[in-house]
DNA sequence: ACCACCTGTTATTAT
DNA sequence: AACAGGTGGT
């Protein structure tokens, strides 16, 4: 152990080592928190002799509480699983799983994500006949997660001041019958339901007060206030808690998140030791300082600055590109001459605000043959066809399931059309029973066509079927049947084209996803009565994130700056780096969601190791329209002398983009023809008020004509041809 | 009931 | 540019 702690720099020695009690260790970017996080475990299981059984360890993503079980597991090398680590929401669940009963949960209680609460609550208007024209689900959706994250119920709600929050609280209750009718749970009752269960039932929050005497929580400026709460409930009693987090890298504001948490700790938690690791061992210097001249630009931080003796390294590269494709082939362009240096493809990430934007770098790299994995997106488990037969799945275990019900009744079509539907909803209402068992009582009633009644009756038996497998059968047995039974299978291989085939591929890849699942993998290894097929729901919608099921991390990698945090890799580049988009243009009035762009911004830079570089495009399409774009303000914050500045070499060897080649108006020839269009490309000019540039193309003819220039003082220009006189050189 | 086509609408970030 | 929702023909 004393070995282990040597190799730690003295503020990482002193956390790790520290005494029991409160520990709030201030962690900037790629100062080892990590690191210290394992190694203060490590200590207190070898050097204070605390059982693992009563560690408890809180992250914020399945990755990084995977991460950090294998590297104790490695420094340790003995059993851990009697330790309880993982996700707010994954420990959540597990207490739901392991007392149900105490929470008036049906055992097979299945969780639902945004989509499928979106649709209940969909349903819930149309039920209510609310209009949606002056109220919108996705309204009602924040304010209920938005309640829950602060632990409100709707009876708590104070009476309703405006129609608006009369017609919301309405919905909130509604909505919390139709989850508990249904046996359903989304994500913030996780959290909620769990925390009551704790602070209703004494005897059960003396048990685990007693069993968890050590408290490890990462990304503290993270925490939501239910999620504070939960945690102060549990660990009243620790002997220690050590919470880690840096206020600079909070950027889950929009989901709950308060950093104040963090500010309050001393305060609400008593007597703290504070410890700060500003010592950065990833990133060059250039990088770190381009980092701290962003987030200086933020008021009311707890102010650290980091350090490095690692050397500048190469400067930051800005790339201004014409537009978005452009932008895609610099991309291209700069990879494939990296990779001739002796690059890994591994090491090159692309970070972007906003997942829409990945299409278009896809597309250049799947044409220029450069492998690459993305992170996030469309996830595997959010597929349609995925959904759909986990929808059969999850009514194999509970009947109950509206939501799911609703889903596939009718998919693949089998004749239930929404006037069938409507039948079975409508009698579901007034006899206050569940779908399925309407459709029960409609098919003795001889109420519908025979088309739908002999859909209704198939579908049943189908379901039947499976639940008849959820006992006995394995895992693959039982989601092969469905994915045949259900006639999923069939229906998307009749589809034509791309599309079908890949949906049938993903059908197959679910398959094969289950012959290697294994319950411990949701955490759930004491829950040992839980079927295997709910265990595998529950990890499907908890596990959403990441990569696609096969896990192949060859090629660079493309991910929102959001799936980002915590990672880091030698070279980066953040893309679309343009007022608009980062900072996104529906954060611009605030300027807290400017303060927390900007952090999005320091997280983004601080995930380079070696290079970073940074592009923008000056046009984009937008809804289809090409707007005319400025560069990131962040971008503007970081001091010149870090940059490099001979972009031109660049800018005018690149091929510029086919999107504006085939018009009409925009056509380039060589540089040396005055007569044709396009010839004064690469020209170097002078403009009386910004200077010397370089034309870097040109467009237009007549009244319309103009060129773009590059300014050598201030950047690209767009001038209109009879507006300006230029000066050739 | 279902399919193909048209039209208006529209987007952060994600456990 | 993509997508949900509506319309009209089979």
């Amino acid at each position: 152990m004393k070995h282990l702690i040597s190799q730690l720099n003295r503020a990482q020695q002193q956390a790790a080592t520290a005494q029991l009690g409160k520990i709030l260790v201030l962690a900037g970017a790629g100062s080892g928190k990590t690191r210290v996080l394992v190694h203060r475990i490590a200590w207190l299981i070898n050097e204070m002799c605390v059982r693992p059984s009563s560690i408890f360890v809180v992250t914020f993503t399945n990755r990084a509480a995977n991460e950090m079980r294998s590297r104790l597991k490695e420094m340790l090398k003995q059993n851990l699983s009697d330790m309880w680590i993982g996700t707010f929401h994954g420990l959540s669940h597990k207490l739901l799983r392991l007392h149900w009963q105490a929470c008036d949960l049906p055992q097979d209680f299945q969780i639902i994500d945004f989509e499928d609460q979106l649709k209940m609550l969909c349903c819930l208007f149309r039920k209510l006949g609310i209009d949606e024209e002056h109220y919108k689900p996705r309204q009602a959706q924040q304010f209920i997660n938005g309640n829950k994250d602060e632990g409100i119920r709707a009876v708590q709600l104070a009476l309703a001041k405006t129609a608006f929050e009369s017609v919301m609280i309405k919905v909130y209750q509604h909505y919390e019958q139709m989850c508990n009718g249904s046996g359903l749970v989304d994500f913030a009752e996780l959290l909620l339901g769990s925390y009551e269960l704790l602070s209703q039932k004494l005897d059960l929050l003396e048990y685990y007060r007693e069993k968890f005497a050590h408290f490890l929580v990462d990304e503290f400026q993270d925490t939501n206030i239910i999620q504070y709460k939960w945690l102060k409930l549990l660990s009243a009693n620790a002997r220690s808690v050590t919470i880690v987090g840096d206020d600079d890298q909070s950027i889950y504001g929009w989901r709950g998140a308060r950093v104040e948490n963090i500010y309050n700790f001393k305060s609400e938690f008593g007597k703290t030791q504070v410890i700060r690791l500003e010592q950065n061992y990833r990133s060059t210097e250039t990088i770190l300082s381009a980092a701290n001249a962003v987030i200086r630009n933020n008021n009311g931080r707890l102010g650290k600055t980091l350090w490095t003796h690692t050397g500048y390294g190469e400067p930051i590269q800005i790339y201004g590109a014409l537009n978005e494709e452009d932008e895609a082939l610099f991309l291209v362009h700069q990879v494939m001459q990296h990779r001739e240096n002796g690059v890994e493809l591994e090491d090159i990430a692309v970070l972007y605000r906003s997942n829409a934007q990945s299409r278009v770098l896809e597309e250049a790299l799947l044409r220029s043959g450069i492998s690459y994995s993305i992170y996030g997106g469309v996830r595997f488990f959010e597929r349609a066809e995925i959904k759909d037969i986990l929808a059969y799945l999850r009514l194999s275990v509970n009947t109950s399931d509206d939501v799911a019900f609703e889903r596939v009744i009718n998919t693949p079509p089998r004749g239930v059309g929404e006037k069938s539907f409507q039948k079975i909803r409508d009698l579901s209402q007034t006899l206050g029973v569940s779908l399925w068992d309407a459709a029960h009582h409609l098919l003795e009633g001889r109420n519908l066509s025979c088309r739908a009644c002999d859909g209704v009756r198939h579908f049943i038996l189908i379901i039947e079927g499976l639940t008849e497998k959820t006992k006995g059968s394995s895992l693959v047995s039982l989601v092969r049947d469905g994915v045949q039974k259900s006639g999923l299978l069939a229906f998307f291989q009749e589809q034509k084209g791309e599309k079908g085939r890949s949906r049938v591929e993903n059908l197959e890849e679910l398959v094969n996803a289950t012959k290697d699942f294994k319950i411990d993998l949701v955490d759930l290894e004491y829950a040992s009565d839980i079927l295997p097929v709910t265990a595998f729901l529950s990890y499907s919608t908890l596990h959403s994130g990441g990569r696609s099921l096969n896990c192949t991390t060859n090629g660079i990698q493309l991910m929102t700056i959001h799936a980002a945090k915590g990672l880091e890799f030698p070279l980066v580049f953040i893309c679309g780096a343009e007022e608009g988009l980062f900072p996104h243009y529906l954060s611009k009035e605030d300027p807290l969601a400017i303060e927390e762009e900007r952090r999005l911004c320091y997280v983004a830079i601080t995930r380079a190791m070696r290079q970073l570089c940074i592009t923008y495009a000056q046009e984009r399409r937008i809804f289809g329209r090409e707007e005319i774009r400025q560069v990131s303000r962040f971008v503007l914050e970081i001091p010149d002398t870090l940059i490099e500045e001979d972009h031109r070499k660049i800018r005018v060897s690149m091929n510029l983009p086919k999107r504006m080649s085939k018009s009409e108006t925009y056509k380039l020839t060589d540089v040396g023809d005055n007569n044709k269009e396009g010839a004064l490309l690469g020209r170097q000019i002078s403009h009386k008020r910004f200077g010397t540039g370089i034309i870097v193309a040109q467009e237009g003819s007549g009244v319309q004509a103009r060129i773009h220039v590059y300014f050598d003082e201030v950047g690209q220009k767009c001038l209109f041809m009879k507006y300006v006189h230029l000066e050739t050189i």
